[in-house]
DNA sequence: CAGTGGTCTAGACCACAAT
DNA sequence: TTGTGGTCTAGACCACTGC
């Protein structure tokens, strides 16, 4: 392949954007599952290294356009899933999606408030807490790791029923009377750490969609503070929000 | 440096990241502005090659840990900004939020509606709609390149109106009567491509926060689709959710 | 076993900043 | 001019898949 000189100092595009671009073209209109070149045949026919080839193909990947299967090629990608930002629990939300989901209870302990965790529970840092981390599955596929905090004061015996009925929200409600009526979402991009890729099935540095949820019962006090690491690759989040909420 | 190899086996952990956990220890105390050492000397220093230093601190520098400065260093970044995300104005945000902010007139044209636009603007394929890209801009740095789509047959003269007020929202109240009271908000990660990338002042391939605004009046007809690129390493947005709103 | 993607290396050359 | 980060190369070796 011809890389003109001048076309690339002219528009200060990088080498492995045009290798990027070429690849975008080739899978517009393929459909997903459908195998792409080989790196190694791709860095001939784009007369580049393999390197260049990866980074544009990394970029794709991660912008669930690719997927990369070890040992055996890269392939289209499925379009991402579109997912619903609101109060309802997890497997609520599933049920009203018509995606069949699951949950892995990957950790339930109790540990002690650090300062942040404090803060944000209303308690004073050492404070007995549970740490909660689970794998949320949509269609037998890692979605999203997940950790939560709560006060173990207020939730005595917490853990065993959690271990019974799997909804966090549903034990809150039927065994403490406790619904959050209020939340604070934060958001924010992050890259996966080792752990969090493992579980997730992407290369670890891979783009995440850090969701925090801060939420208050009716009272306003604060029942839970969540972290959710979702994969960036394969989901886009929709929320509705409204005119007179403005603050 | 010494590397255990059977520590790398083990773990699986790639080595790029154990110079990341390394340079995230070296950067946690130290103030914004604080120049680390140089990608050659880190390599020396850790026994590696610049490639895999490079990878780490492309990571950090994601995360909004770390800022490169072509020709001058590698600095310790400032503290990501909290921005609301709510219906008001970009304007409104700004001053409730105590920013200094402006916003940077790219383009404002007239063309055809594709498929996309026209489904979401409940216009046909081929109509004429307005498209209107700004720069954000928050104490004088870019925030987020902005793209607005509009029907022109709706809002006639838009465009002369919009470089007098510069606040959309403004000139749709004012000049047409029409306030947005509902919105379909999208939040997706994506990666900058050259043009944002030069816009907005960080690398091609840096993490994006995507947002999509599709916003309708009192009515409930489709008012504007705006796309906004925001930088990922320099934002979390936060939203505030209540239960009643469950759909 | 051959072929694929995953990681890492050593080094070249460039663009830009500071002096 | 010197030193920094930015891009790209050619190749080694590993881990995994699938024949």
């Amino acid at each position: 392949m011809v890389v003109v000189a001048s076309e690339r100092a002219a528009s200060r595009e990088p080498k492995y954007y045009l290798v990027k671009r070429h690849l975008l073209d080739l899978i517009a209109a393929l459909p997903p599952g459908t195998l792409v070149p080989t790196e190694r045949v791709l860095t001939v026919e784009l007369g580049t290294s393999r390197t260049t080839v990866r980074r544009a193909l990394s970029e794709l990947v991660g912008e669930g356009r690719l997927v990369r299967r070890h040992g055996s090629g890269t392939y289209v990608a499925e379009p991402k899933i579109t997912w619903p930002l609101q109060m309802t629990s997890f497997t609520e939300q599933a049920s009203a999606s018509g995606y069949s989901t699951s949950t892995r209870l990957l950790e339930a302990t109790r540990t002690r408030a650090d300062e942040g965790i404090a803060a944000r529970l209303g308690l004073r840092v050492g404070a007995s807490t549970y740490f909660i981390e689970r794998l949320r599955l949509v269609d037998d596929t890692p979605m999203a790791v997940e950790t939560s905090h709560l006060s173990a004061a207020r939730f005595p015996g917490l853990i065993p029923e959690l271990r019974k009925k799997s909804s966090l929200y549903g034990v809150l409600a039927e065994n403490y009377g406790v619904q959050p009526v209020e939340a604070e979402e934060t958001i924010e991009t992050a890259s996966a750490s080792p752990r969090e890729a493992d579980l997730l099935g992407v290369d670890t540095g891979s783009p995440i969609l850090l969701l925090g949820r801060h939420s208050f019962d009716v009272d306003g006090q604060p029942i839970e503070y969540v972290r959710s690491w979702y994969r960036g690759d394969r989901y886009t989040f929709v929320a509705r929000l409204s005119a007179h909420r403005q603050e």
